[in-house]
DNA sequence: ATATGACTATTTATTCATATTTGGTCAATC
DNA sequence: GATTGACCAAATATGAATAAATAGTCATAT
């Protein structure tokens, strides 16, 4: 490795460290106050760095909101990779319900995204609905609920997008219900992450008895994914943040 | 019945058919335009009465569009009711999931309360957040659930509260989800009926072999109960409408 | 080369005046 | 007595003109 290049992983490094330091404050400036009131003065004040340098990472103000929202993506993936390879049952579709669960709701921004909170993500909703992305990641779901047949951890009298329905629903419905409801009928999050649990695997696994094989196959086959996805996906978060 | 009374009657019919009339052209306005855009004068001009006779029913515009949502509510729950009376397995948990969300599916103002839809109940979303009116409904669907458990209709290994979000989490959830999958993950409202019916019925009746008579036994109760309620909630709109 | 913050061009918020709409009333009419 | 629609006050929309806030730039300093 010549001086060269050294010098210029140092440089790197700390360029890195300061684009999370500034992503870490814009974070915990829109949980404050909402993104349409978080000013990129307020951030580079915060940061402790000039308005200027916050350019010199991103664009425009969308691009730096965009980023942080990407970075809790991945800090996300890599936990529930974490919780669920700890989980002998956590590659099932239940395991990765519940683990995904938890770990959103530990997480407020990624909370405030899936619920679509306006006061927190403003008009960061409306502009750019990556429905692209979203789609690629049903499809890559998809396959994972293909593999999760073929091994017969999942019911097979039921059709793919059915299954794909009810687990978005699920999903979705135990989360949205959480506000909804009144004093007295509230649950607490392990409570929920439980039920979600139960209901995916009641409707979606049924009473299979699983097999030591299948399940091993799966979850090598799985975590396999993941890492891989992870860590691509890391990669690529360094990589744009320079 | 004296001659007095009778005349009584027949005014007393003319003026609830011409509320029923003005209800039912709110009602295809608030879907057009929306609460916001939707005037009296637009009302008035297409039930073909003055403006004044409206007031002559109600004593403010919200008070109208509040008595359009209890028509609904009561038109609604006659028509399930009639569904489910249809349905030997009817008064199942499923059952009622399954006839409910059909009816709501083909009312497009019921859709519109139940996903909050702000471009259709706009300003009357917020005030009059009638949380009383829901705690109440939740407690008499918490003694029906109870029936349920006392007949071996639902399992008994999960608590009440438990249920009750599980429950209210398939239902918001499936109902919720429709808007968000995108082209080619769409299902059509039978379909996500049965699957919805499908779900509560694997995750809270799980497979617990039905005595015919429990079920006879809860059927009755139920449809009891309901004709009670359905009952009195018209006699209460008809008395309402004058 | 990197970082800064004063600077500017936009965008956004505020104000104020005016016009229009609309909820609700009530004297006149049927 | 029931119904109407002209009428009014209050709310809402429109727009101009001004002020304030803010995103993004770039000459200068480190």
């Amino acid at each position: 490795m010549s001086r060269d290049e050294n010098i210029g992983r140092k440089d790197v490094s700390k360029r890195v460290e300061r684009a999370h330091r500034i992503l870490d404050v814009a974070a915990a400036l829109i949980l404050r106050w909402g993104y349409n009131k978080t000013t990129i003065d307020d951030v580079a004040r915060e940061a402790g760095v000039a308005k200027g340098t916050i350019y010199l990472h991103w664009r425009t103000r969308e691009d730096l909101f965009r980023a942080l929202i990407r970075r809790e993506r991945v800090d996300m993936a890599e936990e529930v990779k974490q919780s669920i390879s700890q989980d002998p049952m956590g590659a099932t579709l239940r395991g990765i319900l519940k683990h995904l669960a938890l770990v959103i709701m530990k997480r407020p921004l990624m909370k405030a995204l899936l619920l679509r909170d306006l006061d927190v993500i403003g008009k960061l909703a409306h502009s750019g609905n990556d429905t692209f992305a979203y789609m690629e990641k049903l499809t890559g779901f998809n396959s994972y609920l293909e593999t999760l047949r073929d091994h017969g951890l999942i019911r097979a009298d039921l059709n793919l997008k059915a299954q794909m329905y009810i687990f978005n629903a699920i999903f979705m419905g135990f989360f949205l219900t959480m506000p909804l409801m009144p004093e007295g009928f509230t649950l607490s999050d392990d409570e929920i992450a439980d039920l979600m649990a139960e209901t995916v695997h009641c409707t979606l696994e049924g009473n299979l008895s699983i097999s030591a094989d299948d399940l091993k196959a799966v979850s090598l086959a799985f975590m396999q994914y993941l890492d891989h996805a992870v860590a691509a996906a890391k990669e690529h978060l360094q990589q744009e943040l320079q």
